[in-house]
DNA sequence: TTAATCTTTAGAGTTAACTCTAAGTCAAGC
DNA sequence: GCTTGACTTAGAGTTAACTCTAAAGATTAA
């Protein structure tokens, strides 16, 4: 049994449009076409697309994810690439990570600031809560 | 003290071109020029670059982040809003998180998966390793 | 069998966020 | 004073990743 490109991308959460576009882009050497010229996704296909929907949502831009691809249709010689961009791209999630969590701690300065803010209806937060002015200094210093 | 746009920019990581970008799209309207028609960045200056990084940084396009900008230089009124558009931006860099801890175990997973592979210099990794096809398919149903 | 709803292609258009160029102005060191 | 490098503007160009259009062919339900 096999998906139309429509079923497909409702699948995985993209338009038709986007996996034709991806497709033009090399990205799914993989798909294979019925006898009148429709793409008819297996679910291994599927699997595949999840993997480049991995891949993207976590920064990988598609030219990368294209060499990927094609270093998994050139067959075993390539294992070794594919591990290091792996091994790579758990790198760049985890430097992400510790980014994001700086930023949240910004974010949630900025909250507990506004929050003050918002409760006496003017900005004279550090004057009411100078422990909050030192915990600014702190986060935005470097 | 202020700092000219060069220095302002690798202050903060930008180019100059990117600041004077910023600028064109009214994100800073709080830079003011020397007589002579020169930005000065001051410190306080620097701290505003430093928030729209991390507003940037978590995915928050520029149209947003400048209305965040206009809501600030409105006055008081608008502290409602900013404080309920930190708490929103507070809960999409939970939301990511999370999304990236989803993608870090597939990440893991064709880790393990490549370094059989690697080792044996093949991909008969599920004939060897028969838990491994179930962790497969435990990531990637749905 | 026919209407509605897919799907196909090539190719054009869009959007966000830069990135660069040209031509001129300003500032710092010798 | 002069050179060198940084700065100014307006505006053009680039890149990634879609997003859409048109015209034609395929599939499905009544």
């Amino acid at each position: 049994m096999s998906y139309s490109i429509g079923e497909a991308a409702k699948m995985v959460g993209l338009t038709a449009h986007t996996l034709r576009f991806y497709d033009k882009e090399g990205l799914l050497p993989f798909v294979k076409k019925t006898s009148s010229g429709l793409r008819a996704f297996t679910e291994s296909d599927i699997e595949w697309l999840k993997i480049i929907e991995c891949l993207k949502g976590t920064g990988l831009p598609l030219k990368q994810i294209k060499q990927y691809i094609d270093w998994c249709m050139e067959g075993d010689a390539t294992i070794p690439q594919r591990l290091n961009m792996f091994i790579e791209q758990k790198k760049h999630v985890e430097e992400q990570k510790a980014k994001w969590e700086k930023h949240l701690e910004k974010i949630n300065f900025k909250i507990k600031y506004y929050e003050d803010a918002a409760k006496h209806g003017n900005l004279n937060v550090f004057e009411r809560n100078p422990k909050l002015l030192k915990e600014k200094k702190k986060l935005f210093e470097d």
